[in-house]
DNA sequence: GTCGGACCTGAACCTGGGTTTAGGTCAAGG
DNA sequence: CCTTGACCTAAACCCAGGTTCAGGTCCGAC
């Protein structure tokens, strides 16, 4: 018994994807270049696992290419975890900084939802401390 | 005397944005179009203000056309709370959106920072749940 | 044999927020 | 007179992460 293998569309299916992502993804190194058989790509099962795992690191906040990095010295043989520490090291700070962003907006919103200005000349929430 | 006006490096040094970018807004509504004298632009000082509500309000997680909105609305004779807060209402639940997805991004790479998965297949980190 | 659906390719297009470039105008100063 | 610097315009370009389009192929069913 051969392996089974899935269409594209099968593929983007259980992935929940387009089938152009799908495309996208293998014509920038995220996946493998896959079989073509008659003209037209045969993936194995695993391809879906795969996206899984891009889909979640696009959900923690990388993007494509450094996943794209991720996998690729992954797929060379170097342990998961020596990748992933050092990306997610570099990614921690950048996130930490997101978050106080949308803090400070959040807040700066709540404000701005009470505020009874008249002219936005007049209000404190535009005066020029108010961006810090 | 005549008002005191100025030129668009002067704008762009005192907002300290660049001149492209003004031009930008100019073009995009974002500011009422200045006055020609002998083809130059001529900017009253009160645009280096509503360059600085401008700068406010994209910090605030506004997008430039959102800004246009409130602003040419305010330049109708709308109060300005008004429209402030139909802007702030709208856009708070996205930024406790963007909060709590940054939180779990966060959280999802501190875990990572420590993971000492061979391969990303065994990993929890990337387990099918894990996105959620 | 011809229809339809799934698939293929490369290339163009999209969004946002500007920047860059090419080519032209204007006024001041040496 | 000639240069320098600030300015003008329209149009092209940049980034990511895809989508859409035009035109072609392949396969099974009827």
């Amino acid at each position: 018994m051969t392996e089974a293998t899935l269409g594209i569309g099968e593929v983007a299916r259980e992935a929940g994807l387009s089938v152009s992502a799908i495309r996208f993804y293998e014509r920038n190194g995220l996946l493998p270049e896959a079989e073509r058989v008659g003209g037209k790509r045969r993936f194995g099962v695993d391809v879906v696992r795969r996206l899984g795992v891009i889909g979640v690191a696009k959900q923690a906040g990388f993007s494509l290419e450094e996943v794209r990095v991720l996998l690729d010295s992954i797929d060379r043989g170097a342990p998961a975890h020596e990748e992933l520490q050092a990306l997610a090291a570099h990614k921690l700070p950048e996130m930490d900084a997101l978050i106080e962003r949308s803090r400070a907006m959040r807040d700066w919103l709540a404000v701005a939802s009470e505020c009874g200005c008249e002219s936005l000349e007049d209000c404190p929430l535009f005066a020029d401390g108010a961006k810090a």
